[in-house]
RNA sequence: AGGCCCAUAGUGAAAUGGCAUCACAGAGGUCUCCAAAACCUUUAUUUGAGGUUCGAAUCCUCAUGGGCCUG
């Protein structure tokens, strides 16, 4: 009892690019490890997304964090962050094994390594006025303000909107920073990878299984209750149809996709996951292995 | 058979005879509260062979491939 509350909670985390079959491997694990999913999907989080997210219901395997806000409803990290926490330790406390399942890198880094600047909230009036500015504008303020962060930019952040102005925000309101004990996990992460050109005829497939099983309908339904504009719709699979249902939108869609899986391989590599190449026959075989040592290790 | 038009990156398009440019796709990358977002980098000796010219994607000849018109 008491070695228990002093050792760290275990995590299982399973990631990888879309198409990979990251939630069939998750609800097979926690069959065999008694375990509850935790969603770390920045989509799935949404009501209604279900077909364009590729959503799974699963009967026996109860899965957090899907379908918890509204489409019309924004949604961050830093939320997600501390929703996450409870859910984790509520698991552990019915003696289960919590694994968090998705693609979204930057929710599961959020995790496992959560940041102080999360307790700065976005402020809605800064940014309308923010959101005004040139790029050159966006750079004199930083530069003005924080000179020192400023410097530090690469090139890519430095050109980036979005980025200028949260750390403009940052600066401004840097005195309600609040250092909060990060939980620390005795975590595994694993994560399923493929080569882009396997992974890009998976995702080639699932876009045509997406149409018929009527992905077109669902965001017809969605309209009804729901606009263009709600950051809920700004997903893929829903915002390529702005301008209408037609051929070249779908193209679109699909090449989005493909973009969308290079991205996260990108950012799920810098949090050093432990690979499995899924076109290996014996990746399950091994990947349980793994699972098991750990799981049965103190 | 005769006449006319076209050929530029994987695709679609630019370039008064003067540094081959752009979009999309492809590849690589950035990221710590908008992230399925936003942003950065990168990809050709212009169908082939000759010719004119200081200089050719651009003008001329032939070849090849494609399109149109006439009989």
């Amino acid at each position: 009892m008491l070695s228990n509350s002093v050792s760290m909670p275990k995590l299982l985390i399973i990631s990888g690019p879309t198409a990979t079959g990251k939630t069939a491997l998750a609800i097979k694990l926690a069959k065999k490890f008694n375990g509850e999913l935790i969603s770390a999907d920045s989509r799935q989080i949404y009501q209604g997304l279900d077909i364009g997210t590729g959503k799974d219901h699963p009967t026996n395997i109860k899965i957090h964090l899907i379908d918890i806000i509204k489409p019309s409803e924004a949604f961050s990290v830093a939320q997600y962050q501390r929703l996450v926490e409870p859910i984790i330790r509520s698991i552990h406390q019915n003696g289960k094994l919590p694994i968090l399942v998705g693609g979204s890198g930057q929710y599961i880094n959020a995790i496992i390594n959560p940041q102080e600047t999360f307790s700065i909230k976005p402020n809605n009036f800064l940014r309308f006025f923010l959101n005004k500015f040139s790029l050159k504008t966006l750079q004199f303020t930083l530069k003005t303000l924080d000179f020192k962060t400023f410097n530090s930019l690469n090139n890519s952040d430095i050109n980036n909107p979005h980025r200028l102005i949260r750390k403009i925000e940052i600066k401004l309101y840097s005195s309600k920073i609040k250092t909060t004990l990060s939980p620390h996990y005795q975590f595994l992460h694993l994560s399923l990878t493929a080569s882009n050109q396997v992974l890009f005829s998976k995702i080639n497939q699932r876009v045509k299984n997406r149409l018929d099983s009527g992905l077109f309908t669902e965001i017809k339904n969605l309209l009804k209750k729901y606009r263009w504009s709600d950051p809920g719709l700004n997903t893929l699979a829903y915002k390529e149809f702005k301008t209408g249902f037609n051929q070249s939108n779908i193209a679109q869609w699909i090449t989005d996709e493909h973009n969308y899986a290079r991205r996260q391989k990108t950012y799920l590599r810098l949090l050093k996951p432990t690979y499995f190449e899924i076109t290996n026959p014996d990746y399950p075989t091994n990947l349980m292995a793994l699972v098991a040592k750990w799981y049965n290790s103190s």
